[in-house]
DNA sequence: AAGAGCTGCGACAGCCCTGTTTCAGTTAGC
DNA sequence: GCTAACTGAAACAGGGCTGTCGCAGCTCTT
């Protein structure tokens, strides 16, 4: 009955209630209907003791959904969005993000949403993520008669897609596949990342580039070199 | 236990599958994990008569699935893409893609996927849809370097994204918000639609207007009129 | 008008999941 | 080492959903 601890836990049982998060996300995210006996089993824990630590099944979802968001959030900062360079920011909170998305997939999906403290910081990263883009915007590589919340949406949108491809099981270099990096040799002024002229693709700086580049130049041709 | 019917069903047998199937879509599209007799009640219909006609949720699920399979395809097909200019195409059947999908936002979402007949034909749709962009790179509207299954992604993506904003509840003239038009006024060789600098946005030719003209050239500055 | 088809109603069995409780045994922390 | 905290095991009540049946009554079809 005691969910809400007063007091900290005892080492273990903070080990039990990681186990069962990271299993949770793990679980649900191939079978979003899974059984909290199941997620049990996959967290070498017993039915019991998920129930020990979280009320109820919502309430597993919801820290899983709140702790995914926090890292999102996390992942958003650490572009430093205010100090750097604004495309420079982009780029790197890019990559980030790639990385945190392909590791809550579940968490950070729709079947997670409605969580209360979840949605307030996804509000709150959508907001960080338009003020980024406004200062690129008055940079002038955005449009200047551009929505910003419709660039944010497309920006989410292209970010939501990559991470479609490859089920990127255990984060490892995947099973390659169809890749041909398209688009690549951008010319933002980011860093290196871009190797040569093909890129492999599936690791998130290279992505991220892809997406940056996507969003702001679209697939038409470009004007020159 | 006759769901797989030899002969033609009855007029008004017919008639309920029908509703049933509406039903399903209208009641599945706002809670996926609704009942049989929630369905039910809204095709106005009892429980028993769902499983008359269906033998199986999964089995309702996937003729769902086929169905608004099916009317996306004749969306695509609609649009003329062998015949009419790649551009005109391409716009049409966004327009016509938007629509379907705003009525099958269910039955053509993830949750309804993995029925065998409706992905072949999400497939067909893949196909069909690439080797049109196919012919709009041929034109040098798209860049010839461009892998064209990372532009048919970011194309589905973008349409994905614009029927998350509004509900759109009953199809009719919603609810307004926030709608500003940022990138107005394309380039693309398209029709009408955009009467002149302002688009209310929400109709379907406007919406296919934006996303074609973001796919193309992103969001970043035109290098001139 | 007659018969076959379809529907609503009510009821049933079966299953699975959630959430709780108790108790004995183990483990962390002072 | 002692105590409090934690866990596994087992069982329970409760609830909901699915899928099926039989029957009486309505409705389409010819």
């Amino acid at each position: 009955m005691n969910r809400t601890p007063g007091r900290p836990l005892r080492a273990d049982a903070e080990r039990s209630v990681r186990a069962i998060l990271a299993a949770a996300e793990r679980v649900l995210a191939e079978h979003p209907g899974a059984t909290m006996e199941q997620i049990a089993e996959a967290a070498g824990v017993t039915r019991t003791t998920v129930h020990r630590r979280f009320a109820s099944r919502q309430a597993l979802v919801d820290a899983l959904a709140t702790e995914a968001a926090a890292k999102l959030a996390e992942a958003i900062e650490d572009g430093h969005p205010e100090t750097a360079p604004p495309l420079v920011a982009l780029h790197r909170a890019t990559a980030n993000v790639l990385r945190v998305k392909a590791a809550w997939g579940f968490a950070l999906g729709p079947a997670a949403a409605g969580s209360e403290p979840a949605a307030r910081i996804h509000e709150e990263v959508a907001r960080r993520c338009v003020e980024l883009l406004g200062r690129i915007q008055e940079q002038g590589v955005i449009a200047a008669d551009a929505d910003l919340e419709w660039v944010r949406r497309v920006y989410y949108a292209l970010i939501g897609e990559v991470l479609h491809g490859e089920p990127a099981h255990g984060c490892g270099p995947a099973t390659a596949g169809t890749a041909a990096a398209g688009s690549a040799t951008a010319g933002t002024t980011t860093a290196g990342t871009t190797t040569a002229g093909t890129t492999t693709a599936l690791d998130p700086d290279a992505l991220a580039t892809r997406i940056v580049d996507t969003v702001l130049h679209g697939v038409g041709p470009r004007p020159a070199g």
